[in-house]
RNA sequence: GGGCGCUUAGCUCAGCGGGAGAGCACUCGGUUUACACCCGAGCGGUCGUAGGUUCGAUUCCUACAGCGCCCA
């Protein structure tokens, strides 16, 4: 039995991911939308891409990260710029020469059994094979990306950037080579950054060690007894009177037969301890700033492994292992005054393998950063880059105004070598990236190579072609923004600034900053706010996300909870609720379309509309404003918000249903409704389409026959005046439904059970023309002949409209009851609130008018709402 | 130890000088021809504590408590 004219039911009921994304993403791919054209008369629009590691898979944070890129990038390409969104990977030294280490120990080889050139060459044949998962993944997760531009830190190109800054700074003095204690990771065996350690508060121990002897003795306190054996000196403070006649004089260092100066520094904290020190100048970096102001030795005693290479019985012992074997000694030796177990204390930890980090004394390169970070730091101060939110500047200058000079050198393989060549009598040649390396055998270059951040802060540059002038430098930078989280403020933002506006220092203050704005995000944290690792095994994986819910519904819960700066808890309820509103979206859509919704037409004319038509669309309008706001000021849960609302609680709640009952009219006023329908749905899709490009380009394609949402054009906001009175009309209706619908639900009438009534006083609440529409949505029939009605109730809507049913049954009186006295106590509760106010002089006199006037017709509203309950109440049968 | 931030409904969070909000969860009812990934109705908060400013404070100020982050 079939039926041609029926509407067709035979469509989806949701909307089917995994059968569409991967042919759109590719149809848009392959149609070059995603592709910048530096040549193009349109504005430029650029984001770079912050470089994921090459041995890294796509987690909460990139996806986050990446979703909010997206949907800035498209709403910009559909606004009409030329956007570019670069992405690209970084060469993530220490993390990729431990995933090829790793591979080589299965076969019992270490790169040393490899050599340094196959060595490399390993690295990037795991980089061809196995590196760079991500990027498939960034497809699954629809990033607009212009693929043809995809960067790599070690590219050619790159690295010739790398190198040309290094020459620059090299020769500006802003690079040089020291010997400083660095931070040492013993697994990696190689120097780390600040910021490559993490610190962390961990179990240890505070052992008071009686140095000298017993009546001409000091005692220190250390949580690290091993390193006694390094120790050249005791230091003590200037003032401190139990101290002064010390100083000068030597003590005897236990276990060593050493004797050792007591020096007296403005840096000892007297009320520490014992107030005296001991001073072990190449492991620990105050120590060595001492060392360094009273020329101490510098005693190494450990080797790159953390094993101790001096003092006989404790030769070849691992630091963890020497540490109790020294306390041991000193205890037989009676020179332990004082031990406290566990002692919690910080402890700094390598970023890449957790092993605990040791301070080393090493000849390492430097940036001195003082000049750099200084004009980083003028570029925020200035208002050349805008931080958002604000609040975060300051962490920024923080940042910047107390930077320690960077150590860059790593021993490493994988990376940039730094091009520096050592030869005979100690020549040094820098040598740049146009230049020959000097030869002969007497030459040779240093072993070392760069930092990954040196080649990553140059990402917002080297990607786009420098040093040299090309036309993608030209037309997208500076950037427009950065988007990352909080975390890499310091990590990167701030490296990028440095380098950048060095590099790029010649064209100008305003053009030399590598982005206008940094938009910065939180992190990503579990349902309890706790953060993700790991270890706590509540890591929620975003491909199992885009598996099981699709990416439109992945990306709109992560842009959904995106409030600026702040972290964001998630769970798979949020994702689940993310699938549904676009499941919502989809039939909503699918209604519009199975009723003819189309956007062939112009609408109709203001006064040919309905009270529900112009409301509608005044409202798409707003929302047109709403969004555009929010997008220009980073808030995406705000912009998610005003779409969710207006889309499930506006469009679908009230227009559709309102708009069913105005099609079931026929003639012009369906066909003005499908025009109406079409136009609302045309708009809400193009606003979402930024948060969930899929589904609405499915949707859209539908609807308007259109190429693809993704060149389509962003909505404008016609800022018309808005129709107050057809608002007024639609929320008088929305009240006296919801009404109806409670006083239904209260007397336990089945929802879909119609009821025979009769409405009076409609018309003197100017709801005239919408009886029909009540009718409809509060399943009302006409009464028919012998009308009898039961029950009834009454909603102020300006004036009162009675509702008369004929319930044909008996009614619940305690409901109704406990219904009128639930409102009239509201009532009662808003008119006294309202009447002390008044009541009050000072109120009166010192409040502003229109406030005074607001709270005095509050409660003229609450004296006639309690006047109507008491007196249905008094209609009520006696309890 | 220094700095910063947070504390609002069971949960996650908006709001930040004049009517306490959202999503989720929960309760009740539902074969409503778009949708049960749904519909309708409902319950739920002395806005961390104590002071202060103000006609008026969840919103501003101070102190305290708890939690978190960054730095040392």
């Amino acid at each position: 039995m079939t039926d041609d004219t029926a509407p067709r039911t035979d469509l989806p009921t949701a909307f089917d991911p995994a059968a569409t994304e991967a042919e759109l993403y590719q149809r848009w791919v392959d149609a070059g939308y995603f592709a910048a054209d530096p040549h193009s008369d349109k504005p430029p629009y650029t984001i770079v891409i912050p470089p994921p590691n090459v041995t890294g898979s796509l987690h909460m944070g990139h996806a986050l990260d990446h979703t909010l890129m997206d949907a800035l990038t498209r709403r910009r390409r559909m606004q009409g710029y030329e956007a570019l969104w670069l992405p690209g990977m970084d060469h993530a030294g220490i993390a990729t020469q431990n995933v090829v280490e790793r591979e080589l120990a299965k076969d019992g080889k270490s790169r040393h059994d490899l050599g340094r050139e196959a060595f490399v060459e390993r690295v990037w044949e795991w980089k061809e094979s196995s590196g760079g998962q991500i990027l498939q993944q960034m497809r699954r997760l629809g990033d607009g990306v212009d693929w043809d531009r995809e960067r790599f830190t070690m590219d050619d190109g790159l690295s010739r950037a790398v190198q040309t800054i290094f020459k620059r700074l090299f020769e500006d003095g802003l690079i040089y080579q020291a010997e400083r204690i660095i931070n040492w990771c013993v697994r990696c065996h190689t120097a780390l950054s600040d910021i490559e350690v993490e610190h962390s508060d961990d179990d240890g121990e505070l052992v008071s060690i009686r140095y000298g002897t017993e009546d001409d003795g000091i005692v220190v306190a250390t949580t690290r007894a091993e390193t006694m054996l390094g120790d050249t000196a005791v230091a003590v403070h200037p003032d401190d009177e139990r101290y002064k006649h010390l100083i000068g004089t030597e003590v005897e260092l236990p276990l060593t037969g050493r004797r050792i100066p007591i020096v007296a520094d403005e840096h000892v904290d007297p009320e520490f301890g014992s107030g005296a020190v001991k001073v072990t100048p190449a492991h620990d970096p105050n120590d060595f700033e001492i060392g360094r102001r009273h020329e101490l030795p510098m005693l190494t005693i450990m080797d790159e492994r953390g094993a101790i290479t001096a003092h006989g019985p404790f030769q070849g012992l691992d630091r963890f292992e020497a540490r109790p074997a020294v306390v041991a000694a000193l205890r037989a030796d009676g020179r332990i005054v004082a031990e406290k177990r566990p002692y919690v204390h910080a402890v700094g930890h390598c970023s890449r393998c957790d092993t605990v980090v040791e301070p080393r004394l090493s000849v390492q390169w430097f940036v001195k950063v003082e000049p750099l970070a200084k004009a980083a730091g003028d570029a925020v101060r200035d208002g050349r880059t805008t931080i958002e939110p604000p609040e975060l500047a300051k962490r920024y200058f923080d940042w910047v105004d107390n930077m320690h000079d960077w150590c860059i050198s790593r021993q490493l393989w994988w990376g940039h070598r730094i091009p520096v060549w050592y030869g005979p009598n100690d020549k040094v040649v820098c040598v740049g990236p146009d230049e020959e390396p000097p030869s002969g055998d007497e030459w040779h270059q240093d072993p070392d190579v760069l930092d990954t951040w040196f080649s990553s802060a140059l990402w917002p540059i080297s990607t786009l072609g420098w040093p040299d002038e090309t036309p993608d430098l030209a037309k997208f930078y500076p950037t427009s923004v950065l988007v990352t989280g909080y975390d890499i403020l310091f990590f990167w933002v701030v490296r990028m600034m440095m380098f950048d506006l060095y590099a790029m220092a010649d064209r100008g203050p305003s053009r030399a900053v590598p982005f206008h704005t940094v938009a910065l995000h939180g992190l990503i944290r579990d349902a309890s706010g706790k953060k993700m690792s790991k270890s706590r095994g509540n890591v929620i994986d975003p491909l199992r996300w885009l598996d099981t819910y699709g990416a439109d519904a992945t990306r709109y819960t992560l842009a959904r909870g995106a409030n600026p700066g702040s972290d964001m808890a998630l769970a798979e309820d949020w994702v689940a609720g993310s699938r549904n509103f676009v499941t919502k979206l989809f039939n909503a859509s699918r209604f519009a379309l199975m009723n003819g919704a189309t956007v062939a037409g112009e609408l109709p004319a203001r006064d040919q509309l309905t009270d529900a038509d112009r409301w509608i669309l005044d409202g798409v309008d707003a929302l047109v404003s709403e969004v555009d706001g929010h997008f220009e000021a980073f808030e995406f849960a705000k912009l998610c918000d005003g779409l969710y609302h207006y889309t499930w609680g506006e469009f679908c709640d009230w227009y559709l249903e309102l708009a069913k009952v105005q099609i079931a009219e026929g003639g012009a006023r369906a066909e003005s409704t499908r025009l109406v329908l079409g136009h609302v749905l045309d708009t809400v899709l193009r606003l979402l389409h930024p948060i969930v490009p899929f589904v609405t380009e499915s949707l859209w394609t539908a609807l308007t026959g259109g190429e693809s949402l993704v060149i389509a054009a962003w909505p404008k906001s016609l800022g018309a005046e808005r129709d107050t009175v057809a608002a007024q009309r639609i929320h008088g209706v929305q009240k006296l439904v919801t009404e109806i619908r409670r006083f239904r639900s209260e007397q336990g009438l089945k929802p879909g059970q119609r009821v025979a009534a009769r409405l009076s006083g409609v018309d003197d609440a100017g709801l005239g023309d919408h009886v029909t529409a009540v009718r409809t949505l509060a399943r009302l029939d006409e009464p028919a002949d012998g009308f009898t009605p039961s029950a009834s109730i009454e909603v102020g809507i300006g004036a009162a409209v009675v509702v008369e049913l004929d319930l044909s049954g008996a009614i619940d009186f305690a409901a109704e009851r406990k219904r009128l006295e639930k409102d009239l106590a509201a009532a009662r509760k808003e008119l006294s609130q309202n009447e002390g106010k008044l009541a009050n002089p000072k109120f009166t006199d010192k409040a502003p008018a229109d406030v005074v006037a607001k709270v005095a017709a509050r409660r003229d509203a609450a004296i006639a709402d309690i006047e109507r309950i008491t007196g249905r109440l008094d209609a009520l049968p006696p309890a």
